[in-house]
DNA sequence: ACCTGAACACCGTTCAAGT
DNA sequence: ACCTGAACACCGTTCAAGT
C-alpha cells in the first residue's frame, strides 16, 4: 500500500542506485527553491544527493541536460486546464498568466526554454498538445495555430524576464532633463498604474492587445 | 587633420592610458563579433587590449558593468529614425523589426537588457525618448505610452530569443503519435510558411496582432 | 592613477581506479 | 553499472607591490 522507495518503473531498466533523472531533477528543484539559480552547481547538486560530483555524469551528459530536465518539470506547473473548459479567449488569458508567473520564478530558464527542442520533453509536449487542441476547437485554421502559439509564447517569455526588473528601471536619473518626453511618460504611467507594477501593467496591455488582434484574425479567416 | 590618438574628450578628466569605457567597449564588441559571447571573458578582453586582466578592474567594477556598456552601445544599432518620418504604425513596425534583428545577434544580452536600469545608459534613453515622442505625436494618452512600449519590447525580446532556436525545435520525435493535434499543426504550419522560418512567421503574426490591438486601444481612447 | 603578477575561491568536466 | 578521488582547464575577482 505504501509508495515504497522504488517509484513505479517506466519502460526500460529500473534505476539501480539513488541517482536517476527523477531524483536529480527533484534535488535540482529544491536546490533552486532554496538557493536560486546561482546556487545550482554540479557540486551543490551532488552534495544534496550525498554523492561525488563526478557521479552525476553517469546519468546526465552535462549541466545543460539537467537544466533541460528541470525545464520540462517546470512546464508541469503551468496551468493549461482551462482550454478544456472555457472559451478560447479566457483560456488563453489564464494560460498566459499562469505561464508568466511560473517563468518569472525561473527567469534563468527562459533562454533555455526558448531554444530547447521539444523532442522527448514529454511534459512540454503535453502542454502544446492541449493548447493546440483548444485553438482547433475554437475554429482556428490549422496553419495559423503554431505561429499564434509561438507569438504568444514570445510575449510571455519577454514579460517573464521583465518581472525581474527593478521597479526604478526607468528612472533616468541625472539625464532626465535631456529626455523630457520619456521622463514625463514614465511619471504619468506610474501615477496611473497605482500599486500595480510597471511589468504587470505592460503585461496586461500587451496580452489584451494581442488577444484583440488574434481575435480579429480568427474572424477574418472565417470570411 | 588626422583624428589622432586622443578621441574628443568629454566632460571630466581625459583618459590617461589606453583603457577607458570606450576602448573596453570597442574591444568587447569586436571580441563578441569574432568569438561570440562564450568568448567574452575578462582574460580575452585584456589580451586584446594588451593588458593584464586585473587592469580592467581599475575601470570597470565587474564583468557585468562591461556588459552594461556593450548593451548601451548595441542600442545605437537599433533603427528608430522612422518615428520622426512615418506614421505611427509603420514606424513601430520598422523599429520592432530592427530591434529584433539587432537583439537576435546579441541573444545573451536580452536577459541583461530586460533588467538593466536605464540610468546613465544614454543611448538607451535616446531610443526611448524618440519612441515616446512618436507615440505622443500619434495622439496616445500619456499614461498608456510606457505600458505599450514595454509590451512591445517584451514581445521583441521573446522573439529575439526565438531566433536562436533550431528549426526542428518542434519535432516531437518518437513521442509524436501521443500528441497528434500539435504534431499535425506543426507540419501544416511548416508547409504553409514555406521558406520562412517558424520564428519569422510567429514574429509577423504576433507583431501584426499587437499592432491591431494597440490601434484599437488608441481609437477607443479618443472616444 | 594605473598597471603587473600572484593568488584565491570557485566552476564544469574527465578519467583512472575501485566495487 | 555505478561510484570515488584526483586532476584539468578554465572562470571572475582581489590585492600587495611597483611606477
Amino acid at each position: 500500500m505504501s509508495a515504497g522507495p522504488a517509484s513505479p518503473r517506466r519502460a526500460g531498466r529500473p534505476p539501480r542506485g539513488v541517482l536517476s533523472r527523477d531524483s536529480i531533477t527533484a534535488a535540482a528543484l529544491t536546490l533552486i527553491e532554496d538557493e536560486g539559480y546561482e546556487g545550482l552547481t554540479m557540486s551543490a547538486l551532488a552534495r544534496r544527493l550525498r554523492v561525488a560530483p563526478s557521479a552525476l555524469y553517469n546519468h546526465a551528459a552535462s549541466k545543460r541536460e539537467v537544466l533541460g530536465w528541470v525545464q520540462d518539470h517546470v512546464m508541469t506547473m503551468v496551468d493549461f486546464s482551462t482550454f478544456a473548459e472555457e472559451p478560447w479567449e479566457d483560456a488563453v488569458r489564464e494560460w498566459a498568466r499562469s505561464y508568466r508567473t511560473v517563468l518569472a520564478r525561473h527567469g534563468p530558464l527562459v533562454p533555455v526554454i526558448a531554444v530547447m527542442p521539444v523532442t522527448d520533453a514529454a511534459e512540454t509536449l503535453r502542454m502544446y498538445e492541449e493548447v493546440a487542441r483548444g485553438f482547433l476547437a475554437a475554429g482556428w485554421p490549422e496553419a495559423l495555430i503554431v505561429p499564434s502559439i509561438v507569438a504568444l509564447e514570445s510575449f510571455i517569455f519577454g514579460s517573464a524576464l521583465d518581472v525581474a526588473a527593478p521597479s526604478d528601471i526607468f528612472d533616468s536619473g541625472s539625464l532626465g532633463p535631456h529626455f523630457p518626453v520619456f521622463t514625463s511618460a514614465v511619471r504619468t504611467a506610474r501615477e496611473a498604474d497605482g500599486a500595480r507594477s510597471a511589468a504587470d501593467a505592460a503585461f496586461h496591455t500587451g496580452l489584451e492587445a494581442m488577444l484583440d488582434g488574434l481575435r480579429a484574425q480568427l474572424a477574418a479567416s472565417r470570411g
